[in-house]
DNA sequence: TCGAATGTTGGAATCGTATTACAACACACA
DNA sequence: TGTGTGTTGTAATACGATTCCAACATTCGA
């Protein structure tokens, strides 16, 4: 696939304010044709259609997710404190990019449709941390795991849906706090810990 | 809203089916018809259209958990005890209709832009939860929670998708054996505890 | 049993919108 | 200047949702 001209990519991500409020199906191609500036015809010009332009954005995301994934995965410090960086990480991107989320998880279902997307997905969120639950069981940061597959995928719906009420409400809450709080959930749990608070940084 | 009628309350199941395969807008009206064994003259003559075919089958599940957890919630015991029922009712009707929940999480988008749906997800979910973190604060059986509104979120996030998980892979494991992994995640946490594994029922 | 009300159904008619086709035009670059 | 690539408007085309309508079925109370 040609990459898209950077004009248009840049005007492109207007469409997905557009997406996230009303569903792919309730816009219409003329609808983003508007608010991106970008006419119809040179639209179809570079996308096969209207699902292909959501996939672009959704890519887009994802990408941007992996990699800031990605470097905290790899910094330094124990599984447990690179888990925390990761969930800054997820939840950071998520807050600069509040409509795309929106849009993403509102059609998840064509998301999890479109192949690119699911291996993207994948490889964004799940692998990572569950690389991670593995290092931590080893480094003695983390509680050994019987199925770090399952676990990964409940880590990676915690700080989704987290951040995703954010995106929602448009809350001005801090990243950080927002982070500090799906931390210490997945961290220490809801059942009281007999010691204090461990408190993470 | 007139009651639809069971002989065609009990056929339009069947469209969860490939709406969750397709999602809803890959799903034709004709298809429906066909799948369902109702006309489609008929299908209008109840519905005002395709969105109010998948309200119904969503307001149909949703129902269905919240009563599910609404039981749980009232049940004896610690709070930390009433949370761990309420997580394995809602993986129960989960595993119970994949189908419908993956047509819901497919068309997440659809189903909180329908005004009723919303506050039915809201009761079935986040309210009972919210209402036993405060409980179990009152009671010890749980950590005093600065936002129980997010918790009760987050925690609704890790149950959906480990649910979603399984119903999109038509896994064949045991509810009890899914719910024992996410109530020891929200449990526990991921941080070793000094003691040994604490055991809930 | 009759008649109204309600539900069921097929088929045709509408209508909106995605997508395609095509032709004119702009720009860069050899 | 000529070719290739990208841009854009306008006019088809096509598909599928929804609506309309008329015929028929069923129920139920008078």
């Amino acid at each position: 696939m040609k990459p898209l001209p950077v004009q248009l990519a840049n005007k492109i991500y207007a469409a997905s304010e557009l997406i996230a409020e009303r569903g792919l199906d309730n816009t219409k191609i003329e609808d983003i044709a508007e608010v991106t500036g970008i006419p119809i015809s040179t639209l179809y010009y570079h996308f096969r259609g209207k699902e292909e332009i959501l996939a672009f954005l959704f890519n887009d995301l994802l990408t941007a997710i992996a990699a800031e994934v990605g470097v905290a995965v790899e910094s330094d410090g124990t599984a447990r404190e690179r888990l925390t960086r990761v969930i800054r990480a997820q939840l950071g991107v998520m807050l600069e990019n509040p409509a795309s989320c929106r849009a993403l998880v509102g059609d998840l279902g064509r998301a999890t449709r479109l192949p690119q997307l699911a291996a993207a997905l994948s490889a964004a969120f799940y692998q990572p941390v569950e690389r991670l639950l593995r290092e931590g069981a080893h480094d003695g940061s983390l509680h050994p795991s019987t199925d770090t597959m399952s676990e990964a995928v409940m880590i990676f719906g915690t700080v989704t849906v987290a951040g995703l009420m954010e995106a929602v409400v448009g809350s001005q809450r801090q990243m950080e706090s927002i982070a500090d709080g799906v931390a210490r959930l997945l961290l220490n749990g809801l059942e009281p810990r007999e010691s204090g608070d461990a408190g993470p940084g």
